[in-house]
DNA sequence: GCACATAGTTGAACGTGTTCAAAAACTACC
DNA sequence: GGTAGTTTTTGAACACGTTCAACTATGTGC
Protein backbone atom coordinates (compact mmCIF):
# COMPACT_ATOMS: atom_id res chain seq x y z
CA UNK A 1 0.00 0.00 0.00
CA UNK A 2 2.65 2.25 0.93
CA UNK A 3 4.16 4.08 -1.99
CA UNK A 4 7.99 3.31 -2.54
CA UNK A 5 9.99 5.87 -4.14
CA UNK A 6 10.69 3.99 -7.27
CA UNK A 7 7.18 3.71 -7.71
CA UNK A 8 6.09 7.12 -7.45
CA UNK A 9 9.10 8.03 -10.09
CA UNK A 10 7.38 5.53 -12.36
CA UNK A 11 4.33 7.38 -11.72
CA UNK A 12 5.90 10.94 -12.23
CA UNK A 13 7.36 9.82 -15.20
CA UNK A 14 3.89 8.57 -16.81
CA UNK A 15 2.16 11.96 -15.84
CA UNK A 16 4.95 13.87 -17.93
CA UNK A 17 5.05 12.04 -20.52
CA UNK A 18 1.13 12.41 -20.97
CA UNK A 19 1.23 16.17 -20.21
CA UNK A 20 3.88 16.49 -22.58
CA UNK A 21 2.06 14.77 -25.21
CA UNK A 22 -1.08 16.11 -24.59
CA UNK A 23 0.48 19.46 -24.81
CA UNK A 24 2.27 18.72 -28.64
CA UNK A 25 -0.72 16.70 -30.03
CA UNK A 26 -3.91 17.32 -28.05
CA UNK A 27 -5.52 14.59 -26.35
CA UNK A 28 -6.44 11.84 -28.93
CA UNK A 29 -3.10 11.64 -30.71
CA UNK A 30 -1.39 11.18 -27.17
CA UNK A 31 -3.04 7.69 -27.59
CA UNK A 32 -1.83 5.37 -23.90
CA UNK A 33 0.80 3.51 -26.20
CA UNK A 34 3.15 6.64 -27.00
CA UNK A 35 2.37 7.86 -23.66
CA UNK A 36 4.02 4.67 -22.33
CA UNK A 37 6.25 4.70 -24.91
CA UNK A 38 7.65 7.76 -23.60
CA UNK A 39 7.48 7.07 -20.49
CA UNK A 40 9.92 3.65 -20.82
CA UNK A 41 7.27 1.92 -19.41
CA UNK A 42 4.30 -1.09 -20.47
CA UNK A 43 1.26 -0.18 -22.24
CA UNK A 44 0.42 -1.91 -19.02
CA UNK A 45 2.03 -0.34 -16.42
CA UNK A 46 0.33 3.33 -16.96
CA UNK A 47 -3.32 1.65 -16.11
CA UNK A 48 -1.37 0.12 -12.92
CA UNK A 49 -0.69 3.83 -12.25
CA UNK A 50 -4.08 5.71 -13.39
CA UNK A 51 -7.37 3.73 -13.84
CA UNK A 52 -8.18 5.40 -17.43
CA UNK A 53 -6.85 8.25 -19.50
CA UNK A 54 -9.17 10.15 -17.77
CA UNK A 55 -7.75 9.80 -14.47
CA UNK A 56 -4.72 11.40 -16.24
CA UNK A 57 -6.81 14.33 -16.94
CA UNK A 58 -7.60 14.61 -13.58
CA UNK A 59 -3.96 14.53 -12.59
CA UNK A 60 -3.88 17.48 -15.49
CA UNK A 61 -6.85 19.40 -13.72
CA UNK A 62 -5.08 19.49 -10.21
CA UNK A 63 -1.69 20.61 -11.56
CA UNK A 64 -3.30 23.64 -13.66
CA UNK A 65 -5.19 24.18 -10.08
CA UNK A 66 -1.90 24.27 -8.41
CA UNK A 67 -0.56 27.05 -10.89
CA UNK A 68 -2.99 28.59 -10.71
CA UNK A 69 -2.94 29.44 -6.70
CA UNK A 70 0.37 30.31 -7.17
CA UNK A 71 0.13 32.69 -9.56
CA UNK A 72 -2.65 34.23 -7.62
CA UNK A 73 -0.10 34.26 -5.02
CA UNK A 74 0.06 37.18 -2.26
CA UNK A 75 -0.68 39.84 -5.10
CA UNK A 76 -3.87 39.21 -3.97
CA UNK A 77 -3.89 40.61 -0.83
CA UNK A 78 -2.47 44.20 -2.02
CA UNK A 79 -6.00 44.38 -3.93
CA UNK A 80 -9.33 45.84 -1.95
CA UNK A 81 -11.92 45.68 -4.04
CA UNK A 82 -14.11 43.12 -5.21
CA UNK A 83 -13.74 43.82 -8.93
CA UNK A 84 -9.92 44.55 -8.48
CA UNK A 85 -9.55 40.96 -6.66
CA UNK A 86 -11.74 38.92 -9.10
CA UNK A 87 -10.32 40.25 -11.91
CA UNK A 88 -6.85 39.61 -10.58
CA UNK A 89 -7.87 36.08 -10.26
CA UNK A 90 -9.38 35.13 -13.54
CA UNK A 91 -6.72 36.43 -15.38
CA UNK A 92 -4.53 34.04 -13.84
CA UNK A 93 -6.66 31.56 -14.49
CA UNK A 94 -6.27 32.44 -18.23
CA UNK A 95 -3.24 33.03 -18.30
CA UNK A 96 -2.38 29.08 -16.38
CA UNK A 97 -4.53 27.13 -18.54
CA UNK A 98 -3.36 28.79 -21.90
CA UNK A 99 -1.10 26.57 -23.07
CA UNK A 100 -3.16 23.56 -22.97
CA UNK A 101 -5.91 25.05 -25.29
CA UNK A 102 -5.40 22.55 -27.39
CA UNK A 103 -6.05 19.75 -25.73
CA UNK A 104 -8.38 20.85 -22.93
CA UNK A 105 -11.27 20.31 -25.21
CA UNK A 106 -11.47 16.45 -24.52
CA UNK A 107 -11.31 17.32 -20.68
CA UNK A 108 -14.67 19.17 -20.93
CA UNK A 109 -16.17 16.35 -23.14
CA UNK A 110 -16.18 14.55 -20.14
CA UNK A 111 -16.47 17.12 -17.39
CA UNK A 112 -20.33 16.70 -18.63
CA UNK A 113 -20.83 13.27 -18.18
CA UNK A 114 -22.08 12.14 -14.71
CA UNK A 115 -20.31 8.78 -14.61
CA UNK A 116 -16.55 10.27 -15.48
CA UNK A 117 -14.79 10.76 -12.49
CA UNK A 118 -13.95 13.95 -14.59
CA UNK A 119 -17.21 15.91 -14.12
CA UNK A 120 -16.45 18.69 -11.46
CA UNK A 121 -19.68 17.15 -9.55
CA UNK A 122 -18.37 13.69 -8.88
CA UNK A 123 -16.74 12.06 -5.50
CA UNK A 124 -13.13 11.92 -7.07
CA UNK A 125 -12.75 15.66 -8.18
CA UNK A 126 -14.35 17.25 -5.47
CA UNK A 127 -11.50 17.74 -3.28
CA UNK A 128 -10.02 19.94 -6.56
CA UNK A 129 -13.80 21.52 -6.53
CA UNK A 130 -13.26 22.74 -2.75
CA UNK A 131 -9.94 24.19 -3.26
CA UNK A 132 -11.07 25.69 -6.50
CA UNK A 133 -13.82 27.48 -4.58
CA UNK A 134 -11.77 28.44 -2.11
CA UNK A 135 -9.80 30.60 -3.89
CA UNK A 136 -12.94 32.13 -4.41
CA UNK A 137 -13.87 32.75 -0.93
CA UNK A 138 -10.53 34.42 -0.82
CA UNK A 139 -11.85 36.51 -3.53
CA UNK A 140 -14.91 37.57 -1.58
CA UNK A 141 -13.88 37.55 2.12
CA UNK A 142 -10.35 39.95 1.32
CA UNK A 143 -12.58 42.76 -0.55
CA UNK A 144 -14.27 45.86 1.29
CA UNK A 145 -17.40 45.46 0.02
CA UNK A 146 -20.60 45.67 1.74
CA UNK A 147 -22.46 42.04 0.93
CA UNK A 148 -25.17 40.65 3.11
CA UNK A 149 -24.39 37.42 4.95
CA UNK A 150 -26.20 35.01 3.23
CA UNK A 151 -25.03 36.50 -0.12
CA UNK A 152 -21.16 36.24 1.23
CA UNK A 153 -21.67 33.02 2.16
CA UNK A 154 -22.93 31.84 -1.30
CA UNK A 155 -21.21 33.66 -3.23
CA UNK A 156 -17.78 31.88 -3.89
CA UNK A 157 -19.84 28.71 -4.92
CA UNK A 158 -21.42 31.05 -7.16
CA UNK A 159 -17.87 32.83 -8.47
CA UNK A 160 -16.89 28.94 -9.20
CA UNK A 161 -19.25 27.89 -11.28
CA UNK A 162 -18.96 31.34 -12.93
CA UNK A 163 -15.72 30.34 -13.64
CA UNK A 164 -16.13 27.51 -15.23
CA UNK A 165 -18.31 29.25 -17.76
CA UNK A 166 -15.44 31.63 -19.10
CA UNK A 167 -13.41 28.12 -19.34
CA UNK A 168 -16.20 26.53 -21.31
CA UNK A 169 -15.86 29.10 -23.29
CA UNK A 170 -12.55 29.80 -24.00
CA UNK A 171 -12.19 25.84 -25.06
CA UNK A 172 -14.42 27.09 -27.58
CA UNK A 173 -12.80 30.40 -28.22
CA UNK A 174 -10.20 30.12 -31.03
CA UNK A 175 -9.68 34.49 -31.77
CA UNK A 176 -6.31 35.48 -31.56
CA UNK A 177 -4.75 35.47 -28.46
CA UNK A 178 -8.14 34.26 -27.16
CA UNK A 179 -9.05 38.25 -27.15
CA UNK A 180 -13.02 37.05 -26.98
CA UNK A 181 -12.54 35.13 -24.08
CA UNK A 182 -10.85 38.02 -22.02
CA UNK A 183 -12.97 40.42 -23.19
CA UNK A 184 -15.81 38.24 -21.95
CA UNK A 185 -14.46 37.40 -19.43
CA UNK A 186 -13.70 41.66 -18.26
CA UNK A 187 -17.47 42.33 -19.20
CA UNK A 188 -18.52 39.77 -16.69
CA UNK A 189 -16.97 40.75 -14.42
CA UNK A 190 -17.86 44.32 -14.61
CA UNK A 191 -21.29 42.46 -14.60
CA UNK A 192 -20.94 40.79 -11.72
CA UNK A 193 -19.64 43.53 -9.34
CA UNK A 194 -22.82 45.03 -10.48
CA UNK A 195 -25.19 42.58 -9.79
CA UNK A 196 -23.30 41.85 -6.33
CA UNK A 197 -24.14 45.55 -5.58
CA UNK A 198 -27.90 45.60 -6.77
CA UNK A 199 -28.65 42.29 -4.75
CA UNK A 200 -27.21 44.29 -1.75
CA UNK A 201 -30.38 46.91 -1.80
CA UNK A 202 -33.41 46.43 0.84
CA UNK A 203 -36.44 46.27 -2.29
CA UNK A 204 -33.91 43.12 -3.42
CA UNK A 205 -34.40 40.48 -0.40
CA UNK A 206 -37.14 39.04 -1.76
CA UNK A 207 -35.80 38.35 -5.05
CA UNK A 208 -32.04 37.66 -3.68
CA UNK A 209 -33.48 34.96 -1.36
CA UNK A 210 -35.49 33.08 -4.01
CA UNK A 211 -31.90 32.87 -6.09
CA UNK A 212 -30.04 32.16 -2.86
CA UNK A 213 -32.71 29.23 -2.06
CA UNK A 214 -31.83 28.05 -5.76
CA UNK A 215 -28.38 28.41 -5.49
CA UNK A 216 -28.30 26.46 -2.32
CA UNK A 217 -30.51 23.35 -3.63
CA UNK A 218 -27.78 23.07 -6.78
CA UNK A 219 -25.13 22.82 -4.42
CA UNK A 220 -27.15 20.22 -1.99
CA UNK A 221 -27.86 18.31 -5.07
CA UNK A 222 -24.10 18.21 -6.22
CA UNK A 223 -23.15 16.65 -2.85
CA UNK A 224 -25.80 14.27 -2.81
CA UNK A 225 -24.81 12.68 -5.69
CA UNK A 226 -21.40 12.67 -5.11
CA UNK A 227 -21.79 10.96 -2.21
CA UNK B 1 -27.87 11.44 -54.32
CA UNK B 2 -31.80 11.51 -53.75
CA UNK B 3 -32.76 8.98 -51.43
CA UNK B 4 -34.55 5.33 -52.67
CA UNK B 5 -37.96 4.16 -50.86
CA UNK B 6 -35.42 0.88 -49.53
CA UNK B 7 -32.89 3.14 -48.39
CA UNK B 8 -34.88 5.05 -46.18
CA UNK B 9 -36.25 1.68 -44.55
CA UNK B 10 -33.04 0.78 -43.62
CA UNK B 11 -32.09 4.25 -42.36
CA UNK B 12 -35.00 4.52 -39.92
CA UNK B 13 -34.69 0.34 -39.35
CA UNK B 14 -31.37 1.36 -37.99
CA UNK B 15 -32.22 4.56 -36.19
CA UNK B 16 -34.63 3.10 -34.47
CA UNK B 17 -32.76 0.03 -33.43
CA UNK B 18 -30.28 2.61 -31.82
CA UNK B 19 -32.75 3.82 -30.19
CA UNK B 20 -33.95 1.37 -28.60
CA UNK B 21 -30.85 0.18 -27.32
CA UNK B 22 -30.15 3.27 -26.07
CA UNK B 23 -33.21 3.06 -23.96
CA UNK B 24 -32.76 -0.56 -23.04
CA UNK B 25 -28.92 -0.35 -22.22
CA UNK B 26 -27.59 2.90 -22.18
CA UNK B 27 -24.98 4.48 -24.32
CA UNK B 28 -22.46 2.45 -24.10
CA UNK B 29 -23.74 -0.72 -23.70
CA UNK B 30 -25.67 -0.14 -27.55
CA UNK B 31 -22.70 -1.40 -29.79
CA UNK B 32 -22.30 -0.20 -33.75
CA UNK B 33 -22.44 -4.12 -33.59
CA UNK B 34 -25.44 -4.83 -31.88
CA UNK B 35 -26.98 -2.04 -33.25
CA UNK B 36 -26.50 -3.36 -36.73
CA UNK B 37 -27.32 -6.57 -36.04
CA UNK B 38 -30.80 -6.00 -34.63
CA UNK B 39 -31.68 -3.78 -37.17
CA UNK B 40 -30.35 -6.88 -39.63
CA UNK B 41 -27.82 -5.07 -41.88
CA UNK B 42 -23.92 -5.41 -41.61
CA UNK B 43 -21.95 -3.24 -39.31
CA UNK B 44 -20.70 -1.33 -41.84
CA UNK B 45 -23.61 -0.43 -43.14
CA UNK B 46 -24.64 1.80 -39.93
CA UNK B 47 -21.77 3.97 -41.04
CA UNK B 48 -23.02 4.21 -44.61
CA UNK B 49 -26.17 6.41 -43.21
CA UNK B 50 -25.18 7.80 -39.62
CA UNK B 51 -21.04 9.07 -39.76
CA UNK B 52 -20.32 7.96 -36.33
CA UNK B 53 -21.91 7.00 -33.37
CA UNK B 54 -22.72 10.20 -32.56
CA UNK B 55 -24.59 11.68 -35.32
CA UNK B 56 -27.20 8.42 -34.59
CA UNK B 57 -27.48 10.66 -31.02
CA UNK B 58 -27.67 13.82 -33.12
CA UNK B 59 -31.09 12.12 -34.59
CA UNK B 60 -32.04 11.00 -31.38
CA UNK B 61 -31.74 14.80 -30.45
CA UNK B 62 -34.12 15.65 -33.39
CA UNK B 63 -36.65 13.30 -32.38
CA UNK B 64 -37.12 14.77 -28.94
CA UNK B 65 -37.40 18.05 -30.03
CA UNK B 66 -39.86 17.05 -32.50
CA UNK B 67 -41.75 15.08 -29.36
CA UNK B 68 -41.32 18.15 -27.14
CA UNK B 69 -43.25 20.71 -29.59
CA UNK B 70 -46.03 18.66 -30.72
CA UNK B 71 -46.25 18.34 -26.64
CA UNK B 72 -46.13 21.60 -26.07
CA UNK B 73 -49.09 21.79 -28.83
CA UNK B 74 -51.40 24.33 -29.33
CA UNK B 75 -52.27 24.46 -25.60
CA UNK B 76 -50.11 27.07 -25.35
CA UNK B 77 -51.64 29.58 -26.77
CA UNK B 78 -54.46 29.66 -24.05
CA UNK B 79 -51.95 30.60 -21.45
CA UNK B 80 -51.26 34.30 -21.57
CA UNK B 81 -48.83 35.48 -18.79
CA UNK B 82 -44.92 34.75 -19.00
CA UNK B 83 -45.00 32.37 -16.09
CA UNK B 84 -47.61 29.92 -16.80
CA UNK B 85 -46.44 29.82 -20.43
CA UNK B 86 -42.56 28.86 -20.05
CA UNK B 87 -43.57 26.36 -17.14
CA UNK B 88 -46.22 25.01 -19.41
CA UNK B 89 -42.31 24.02 -21.79
CA UNK B 90 -40.39 23.05 -19.72
CA UNK B 91 -42.78 20.72 -18.00
CA UNK B 92 -43.29 18.87 -21.47
CA UNK B 93 -39.53 18.89 -22.04
CA UNK B 94 -38.83 16.96 -19.21
CA UNK B 95 -41.83 14.62 -19.44
CA UNK B 96 -40.50 14.39 -23.08
CA UNK B 97 -36.88 13.12 -22.74
CA UNK B 98 -37.65 11.31 -19.43
CA UNK B 99 -37.40 8.06 -21.25
CA UNK B 100 -34.32 8.63 -22.33
CA UNK B 101 -32.37 9.39 -18.86
CA UNK B 102 -30.19 6.32 -18.58
CA UNK B 103 -28.47 7.45 -21.55
CA UNK B 104 -28.66 11.00 -21.78
CA UNK B 105 -25.20 11.63 -20.13
CA UNK B 106 -23.31 10.68 -22.77
CA UNK B 107 -25.17 13.25 -25.04
CA UNK B 108 -24.20 16.02 -22.71
CA UNK B 109 -20.58 14.18 -22.88
CA UNK B 110 -20.02 15.27 -26.25
CA UNK B 111 -22.36 18.21 -26.22
CA UNK B 112 -18.96 20.17 -24.63
CA UNK B 113 -16.82 18.98 -26.83
CA UNK B 114 -15.95 21.60 -29.33
CA UNK B 115 -15.01 18.83 -32.14
CA UNK B 116 -18.18 17.11 -31.33
CA UNK B 117 -20.77 17.38 -34.41
CA UNK B 118 -23.13 17.18 -31.06
CA UNK B 119 -22.08 20.74 -29.62
CA UNK B 120 -24.89 22.82 -29.43
CA UNK B 121 -22.50 25.27 -30.78
CA UNK B 122 -21.59 23.44 -34.13
CA UNK B 123 -22.87 23.79 -37.63
CA UNK B 124 -24.32 20.44 -37.73
CA UNK B 125 -26.82 21.37 -34.67
CA UNK B 126 -27.26 24.50 -35.65
CA UNK B 127 -30.89 23.89 -37.57
CA UNK B 128 -32.25 21.91 -34.09
CA UNK B 129 -31.20 24.82 -31.84
CA UNK B 130 -32.75 27.59 -34.38
CA UNK B 131 -35.79 25.83 -33.99
CA UNK B 132 -35.71 24.87 -30.31
CA UNK B 133 -34.93 28.70 -29.49
CA UNK B 134 -38.20 29.26 -31.58
CA UNK B 135 -40.91 27.68 -28.96
CA UNK B 136 -38.76 30.14 -26.51
CA UNK B 137 -39.62 32.83 -28.79
CA UNK B 138 -43.39 31.70 -29.37
CA UNK B 139 -43.13 31.46 -24.63
CA UNK B 140 -42.08 35.80 -25.16
CA UNK B 141 -44.10 36.86 -28.15
CA UNK B 142 -47.54 35.45 -26.60
CA UNK B 143 -47.27 36.54 -23.36
CA UNK B 144 -49.13 40.06 -22.65
CA UNK B 145 -45.99 40.98 -19.98
CA UNK B 146 -44.21 44.32 -21.05
CA UNK B 147 -40.43 43.81 -21.89
CA UNK B 148 -38.26 46.34 -22.79
CA UNK B 149 -37.44 45.45 -26.95
CA UNK B 150 -33.86 44.82 -26.76
CA UNK B 151 -34.40 42.31 -23.87
CA UNK B 152 -37.27 40.82 -25.70
CA UNK B 153 -35.32 40.13 -28.68
CA UNK B 154 -32.83 38.11 -26.79
CA UNK B 155 -34.99 36.51 -24.06
CA UNK B 156 -35.34 33.76 -26.15
CA UNK B 157 -31.79 32.89 -26.69
CA UNK B 158 -31.24 33.29 -22.59
CA UNK B 159 -34.06 30.95 -22.46
CA UNK B 160 -33.21 28.00 -25.08
CA UNK B 161 -29.51 28.53 -22.73
CA UNK B 162 -31.88 27.71 -19.33
CA UNK B 163 -33.45 25.34 -20.62
CA UNK B 164 -29.96 23.35 -21.52
CA UNK B 165 -29.15 24.06 -17.28
CA UNK B 166 -31.80 22.27 -16.63
CA UNK B 167 -31.15 19.33 -18.79
CA UNK B 168 -27.67 19.08 -17.72
CA UNK B 169 -28.87 19.21 -13.91
CA UNK B 170 -31.75 17.04 -15.21
CA UNK B 171 -28.80 14.56 -16.33
CA UNK B 172 -27.10 13.98 -13.12
CA UNK B 173 -30.06 13.92 -11.03
CA UNK B 174 -31.08 10.51 -9.70
CA UNK B 175 -33.63 11.64 -7.02
CA UNK B 176 -36.80 10.02 -7.44
CA UNK B 177 -39.29 10.68 -10.54
CA UNK B 178 -36.68 13.50 -11.24
CA UNK B 179 -38.61 15.26 -8.09
CA UNK B 180 -35.07 17.24 -8.05
CA UNK B 181 -35.06 18.78 -11.16
CA UNK B 182 -39.21 19.42 -11.21
CA UNK B 183 -38.62 21.48 -7.85
CA UNK B 184 -35.76 23.40 -8.92
CA UNK B 185 -37.70 24.31 -12.46
CA UNK B 186 -40.59 25.36 -10.87
CA UNK B 187 -38.43 27.69 -8.52
CA UNK B 188 -35.92 28.63 -11.15
CA UNK B 189 -38.88 29.52 -13.74
CA UNK B 190 -40.52 31.92 -10.96
CA UNK B 191 -37.21 33.66 -10.23
CA UNK B 192 -37.02 34.26 -13.96
CA UNK B 193 -39.98 35.63 -13.85
CA UNK B 194 -39.31 38.16 -11.35
CA UNK B 195 -36.38 38.71 -12.54
CA UNK B 196 -37.53 39.90 -15.99
CA UNK B 197 -39.90 42.10 -13.94
CA UNK B 198 -37.00 43.69 -12.58
CA UNK B 199 -35.15 44.30 -15.87
CA UNK B 200 -38.09 46.74 -17.18
CA UNK B 201 -37.61 48.95 -14.16
CA UNK B 202 -35.95 52.01 -15.60
CA UNK B 203 -33.16 52.15 -12.76
CA UNK B 204 -31.75 49.09 -14.37
CA UNK B 205 -31.13 50.73 -18.08
CA UNK B 206 -27.43 50.32 -17.17
CA UNK B 207 -27.42 47.09 -16.17
CA UNK B 208 -29.74 45.62 -18.37
CA UNK B 209 -27.66 47.06 -21.04
CA UNK B 210 -24.24 45.87 -19.77
CA UNK B 211 -26.22 42.48 -19.62
CA UNK B 212 -27.25 42.24 -23.35
CA UNK B 213 -24.21 43.31 -24.66
CA UNK B 214 -22.15 40.47 -23.26
CA UNK B 215 -24.80 38.05 -24.23
CA UNK B 216 -24.81 39.54 -27.57
CA UNK B 217 -21.03 38.69 -27.66
CA UNK B 218 -21.56 35.20 -26.72
CA UNK B 219 -23.98 34.65 -29.38
CA UNK B 220 -22.00 36.28 -31.98
CA UNK B 221 -18.71 33.80 -30.77
CA UNK B 222 -21.29 30.54 -31.16
CA UNK B 223 -22.52 31.67 -34.63
CA UNK B 224 -18.78 32.68 -35.82
CA UNK B 225 -17.28 29.51 -34.43
CA UNK B 226 -20.08 27.72 -36.70
CA UNK B 227 -19.23 29.44 -39.66
C1' DG C 1 -32.82 -6.99 -73.04
C1' DC C 2 -28.25 -5.11 -72.36
C1' DA C 3 -24.67 -2.18 -70.70
C1' DC C 4 -23.57 1.22 -67.69
C1' DA C 5 -23.74 4.09 -63.67
C1' DT C 6 -25.24 4.95 -59.26
C1' DA C 7 -26.99 3.52 -54.70
C1' DG C 8 -26.67 0.36 -51.22
C1' DT C 9 -24.32 -3.39 -48.61
C1' DT C 10 -20.78 -6.36 -46.89
C1' DG C 11 -17.21 -7.97 -43.60
C1' DA C 12 -12.34 -8.02 -42.87
C1' DA C 13 -8.89 -5.01 -40.98
C1' DC C 14 -6.96 -1.11 -38.22
C1' DG C 15 -5.88 1.41 -34.07
C1' DT C 16 -7.87 2.51 -29.86
C1' DG C 17 -8.70 2.16 -24.48
C1' DT C 18 -8.79 -1.32 -21.25
C1' DT C 19 -8.11 -5.95 -18.76
C1' DC C 20 -5.61 -9.59 -16.72
C1' DA C 21 -2.81 -13.64 -15.78
C1' DA C 22 1.73 -14.28 -15.45
C1' DA C 23 6.56 -12.79 -14.73
C1' DA C 24 9.94 -9.97 -12.49
C1' DA C 25 11.71 -7.07 -8.95
C1' DC C 26 11.73 -5.94 -4.50
C1' DT C 27 11.25 -6.36 0.79
C1' DA C 28 11.14 -8.75 5.17
C1' DC C 29 12.19 -12.36 7.91
C1' DC C 30 14.79 -16.32 9.46
C1' DG D 1 21.52 -16.13 1.41
C1' DG D 2 17.40 -18.44 0.87
C1' DT D 3 12.35 -18.36 1.22
C1' DA D 4 7.73 -16.27 1.38
C1' DG D 5 4.95 -12.42 0.42
C1' DT D 6 4.06 -8.12 -1.75
C1' DT D 7 4.58 -4.57 -5.14
C1' DT D 8 5.56 -3.48 -9.72
C1' DT D 9 5.88 -4.57 -14.62
C1' DT D 10 4.88 -6.94 -18.72
C1' DG D 11 2.57 -7.87 -23.17
C1' DA D 12 -0.92 -10.61 -25.23
C1' DA D 13 -5.83 -10.47 -25.69
C1' DC D 14 -10.49 -8.32 -25.91
C1' DA D 15 -14.26 -5.38 -27.51
C1' DC D 16 -14.99 -1.25 -29.29
C1' DG D 17 -15.70 2.65 -33.10
C1' DT D 18 -14.31 3.40 -37.55
C1' DT D 19 -12.57 2.75 -42.47
C1' DC D 20 -12.53 0.91 -46.94
C1' DA D 21 -12.05 -1.91 -51.05
C1' DA D 22 -14.90 -5.07 -52.99
C1' DC D 23 -19.42 -6.78 -54.03
C1' DT D 24 -24.51 -6.71 -55.11
C1' DA D 25 -28.86 -4.49 -56.21
C1' DT D 26 -31.25 -1.06 -58.52
C1' DG D 27 -32.37 2.20 -61.76
C1' DT D 28 -31.40 4.59 -66.65
C1' DG D 29 -30.66 5.14 -71.57
C1' DC D 30 -30.76 2.83 -75.75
Amino acid sequence: MTERPKAAATKARILEAALDLFRERGYEAATMRAIAERAGVALGNAYYYFGSKEHLIQAFYDRTHVEHVAAVGTKLDDLKDLKSRLLWVMRKKLETIEPYHRFAGLLFRSAADPNSPLNPLSTESQPVRREATEVFRRVVEGSRRRISPELRAELPNLLWLYHMGIVLFWIHDTSKGRRRTWRLMERSVDLIVKLVGLASLPLMGPVRRAALRIVEELRDSAEKSAA
